[in-house]
DNA sequence: AACAGTCTCAACCGCCTCGAG
DNA sequence: TCTCGAGGCGGTTGAGACTGT
């Protein structure tokens, strides 16, 4: 026995969006709030199920939301809290603000997923594949698009890439004024990925993998010293890194307690004393939360973004007749484009001297 | 220019959770 | 305690945009 669909009943429309239904939806909202989904279709004069409704406002209307382009410290907080929760996009996206579980789950998918197999490790479990030949077929099988590799760098790294320029962003919208799938920017050409960024992304997948095996001895009771050092130095670092360590006449462990902001050894740790004990003291119900991290990026954020696409969106829907067309065009792509946390790749780049190779391509920022 | 193949992501589907009665 | 329904969640689909030939 099976639950019947919430959405039966003659002349319910499916598919695409129009702008038409948008302003409706809007509007209604705008006036008397959100809740009672189930009966918002006949009060705002719209053909949808409720449940139609609902989605449509959270995944894209809502005038938080933020869209575009994930910055390349979204993508590393999704790469990591993935590797401590699965696939729980709502919890992870309740650690990125302005961004829907929705984006997220198609974020991974269609490039994380690829790019983690890509670099050689598992999806699920974020641990490093188990031969050369299983990369191979897994490479093969999810059939990584070309495009997948190139890597766009969020504007966080300006020094590592040119920026996008203008012409090579797709503003898109549909005939009817609607966003066109991919949002109101679909950045279709993609920078060339660079070696540098792959093992950075190595790193970061890594970085998770040891998270992970700290998580687990944690909620297994047997965290300690040796626990956390061995997992952040043997899972997924590459036998160069080691050497350069080793050449290095520094600490192994301190060196990348260093590196990992959310070390309570290290340095330049984000964490006080206090959250630190708060940090090891997982039960065996809770995940591990980065919310103190994503505070403190934000914290070094002052500037509020004020303007968002999709208050542009809404209020151009709301203000425009509905025949014309909606300049979403008119939106600062770049703006919004890109994320405006300043915190881990700041951090990464400060640091750039062992995490980038000497070799690397198209590398204008170096050790400091 | 035309076509076929590929990729992206908005939207849908069905199950689950939780609160109200 | 049980039932029901609204809302939440994760997996999947397919239209349309993009790319290569």
């Amino acid at each position: 026995m099976s639950r019947k669909p919430c959405c039966v009943g003659e002349g319910l429309k499916k598919g695409a969006w129009t702008t038409e239904e948008d302003k409706k939806l809007i509007s209604y909202i705008h006036d008397h709030g959100e809740g009672g989904w189930r009966d918002i279709p006949g009060k705002a004069g719209l053909k949808r199920c409720g449940k139609s409704c609902r989605l449509r406002w959270t995944n894209y209307l809502k005038p938080e939301i933020k869209r575009g382009e994930f910055s390349f410290e979204e993508e590393q907080i999704i790469i990591m809290l993935h590797a401590s929760r699965g696939n729980k996009w709502s919890v992870i996206a309740r650690h990125l603000p302005r961004r829907t579980d929705n984006e997220i789950k198609n974020y991974w998918n269609t490039h994380l997923k690829k790019r983690l197999i890509e670099q050689g490790l598992d999806p699920v479990t974020h641990k490093p594949l188990a031969s050369n030949s299983t990369v191979a077929e897994n490479l093969h099988s999810v059939n990584v698009p070309s495009s997948d590799k190139q890597y766009p760098r969020s504007s966080s790294m300006p020094s590592l890439s040119p920026p996008p320029s203008g012409s090579e962003m797709t503003k898109s919208s549909n005939s009817d004024g609607t966003p066109a799938q991919g949002g109101f920017l679909s950045c279709k050409k993609r920078f060339k990925k660079s070696s540098s960024t792959s093992r950075l992304l190595n790193r970061v997948a890594a970085k998770a993998t040891s998270m992970k095996d700290i998580l687990s001895a944690s909620m297994e009771g047997s965290l300690n010293a040796t626990t956390i050092s061995h997992a952040s130095f043997f899972n997924g670092f590459s036998e160069q890194i080691r050497n350069e360590q080793d050449n290095s006449n520094v600490s192994l462990t301190n060196t990348f307690d260093e590196f990992d902001p959310f070390s309570p050894f290290s340095q330049s740790s984000l964490y006080t004393e206090q959250e630190i004990n708060a940090t090891f003291d997982l039960g065996m119900d809770q995940g591990y939360d980065f919310s103190h991290f994503l505070e403190k990026l934000g914290a070094d954020n002052p500037k509020e973004e004020k303007s968002y696409m999709n208050v542009e969106y809404g209020h151009e829907l709301l203000m425009s007749d509905v025949s014309q067309e909606v300049s979403s065009t008119s939106v600062d792509d770049q703006d919004n484009m890109i994320g405006n946390f300043e915190g881990w790749s700041s951090y990464l780049l400060d640091h750039t001297d062992f995490i980038y190779d000497t070799d690397s391509d198209s590398l204008e920022k170096h050790s400091m």
